[in-house]
DNA sequence: GAGTGGTCTAGACCACCCT
DNA sequence: GGGTGGTCTAGACCACTCA
């Protein structure tokens, strides 16, 4: 089978099939195997080169869709779309946005400000579903696409069984890798989202003057249903481009 | 068959199934047939009920979940969440903003402050898919629940084969009732999500003195694939919980 | 271990597009 | 009319929860 010049294993033991399929055929459109604007194969010809049902290969190209890295047209097929320069982010995915930043061709970056074992005020011992008087991890993060700042972070992680080694891998990049290195990825979230304006947010030597923020106040979950990370990211408005599909 | 009060007739040469019966099901979470935090039945009882596969529960179930009114546990059961006396509304669904309004108990309203025929900018005519000499309809409109203003809206319709008589229906209320009443109903929707504060925005005599809005800025799509409205809805920061709910 | 959700399959039928 | 996407079905197997 040829499936662009891209291998394809499916890899039992990690995600699903959908999604890593969704997750191949992202790099591919991304390095413009397909140009901007071409037809994609149809999801007959698609499901005959996954080797998976077609209903497995719709499911991959809607989380696409939600993405706005394609357009489905019935009847016609799904075209890649033309979208600027700038960062393209679809909110329904969690993924890291390390991740997102380099696979839009940026080099992600993170900057901390702060990270201390404190005791979690009420608001976060309710998120996180502990009691008062259980530590959890604080931190203040700046991140950064080329080194301009997209990003500020603040978030407190539920450390219950966490060791304090492991707690020093956060200082060194992305969360979500350091919570994946002890096993501890989420899968899911939920976020509000919201309109800021306030200049206690940002901080450091490119922090933005217009003060205007994007909240994304959220609660992240462990495959089990445990809630392991609370707090709210602030987009820097105008960096990052979120795009929402919305049907009926 | 019980349904719980409610009669389940699907209807042929409407909505999806799954759309159906996700209406249904939100409808029986809104009228509290279940009590906040409470176990709905599980998919193969729902299966059974509504007389459709487990499959076509589950779709409708996750678009419930998408929206914040129930929480899906694996291996547990689905239970309905907790939420405040705010408005909540999922952002992935594309619904009427008065429809959602009502639904939450309150009573949703317009006013119309400008409504004109009048030739698109590029960017409309672009967006529109149209030519910058036909004519498209203006609209500024702010939607009110119980007489509080909770966003403004500044839409153009492309009007090609709109008669004036129907073009006069915008003025009365919900664009999607009509829009609808002619057969126009979107099924779709590209949307940029932007955080503004600008005191140009809002207008009346409950103009928000914050300035502060969350910003859609959307472009609605008919079933054909043809642009039918583009432009932006500003929601008064705070008025509206949005609400999105992130998987891997 | 019984019950429940998570995923995938193979096949079916329909609606829509295009030529 | 042939190709393509949109939806639904019935059944299967697995992972997880809870008593």
């Amino acid at each position: 089978m040829s499936i662009g010049k891209r291998e394809f294993k499916p890899d039992k033991n990690k995600a699903s099939l959908s999604n890593q399929i969704r997750d191949h055929m992202r790099a591919r459109i991304l390095n413009q195997e397909w140009q901007p604007g071409e037809k994609i194969p149809s999801e007959f010809v698609l499901a005959n080169d996954y080797q998976v049902a077609r209903v497995t290969i719709r499911t991959a190209l809607r989380m696409l869709e939600s993405q706005g890295l394609i357009d489905i047209r019935h009847g016609s097929g799904a075209y890649t779309t033309n979208f600027g320069k700038g960062i393209r982010a679809g909110l329904q995915e969690l993924r890291s946005i390390s991740e997102t930043i380099r696979e839009m061709g940026f080099t992600p970056g993170v900057v901390i400000r702060a990270s201390e074992l404190r005791l979690p005020n009420k608001a976060e011992a309710e998120e996180l579903r502990i009691s008062l008087d259980e530590n959890i991890f604080y931190m203040e993060r700046a991140i950064t696409a080329d080194g301009k700042v997209v990003a500020f972070s603040y978030d407190t992680v539920r450390i219950t069984d966490l060791s304090q080694n492991v707690i020093n891998k956060f200082s060194t990049g992305s969360v979500f890798k350091a919570l994946e290195a002890f096993g501890k990825h989420p899968v899911r979230a939920m976020s509000e989202i919201h309109a800021i304006k306030s200049e206690l947010i940002g901080w450091g030597p490119s922090k933005p003057k217009s003060g205007l923020y994007l909240q994304l106040k959220q609660t992240h979950f462990l495959r089990d249903g445990f809630p392991i990370m609370t707090g709210s990211t602030y987009f820097v408005e105008g960096r990052f481009q979120f795009i929402i599909h919305r049907t009926i």
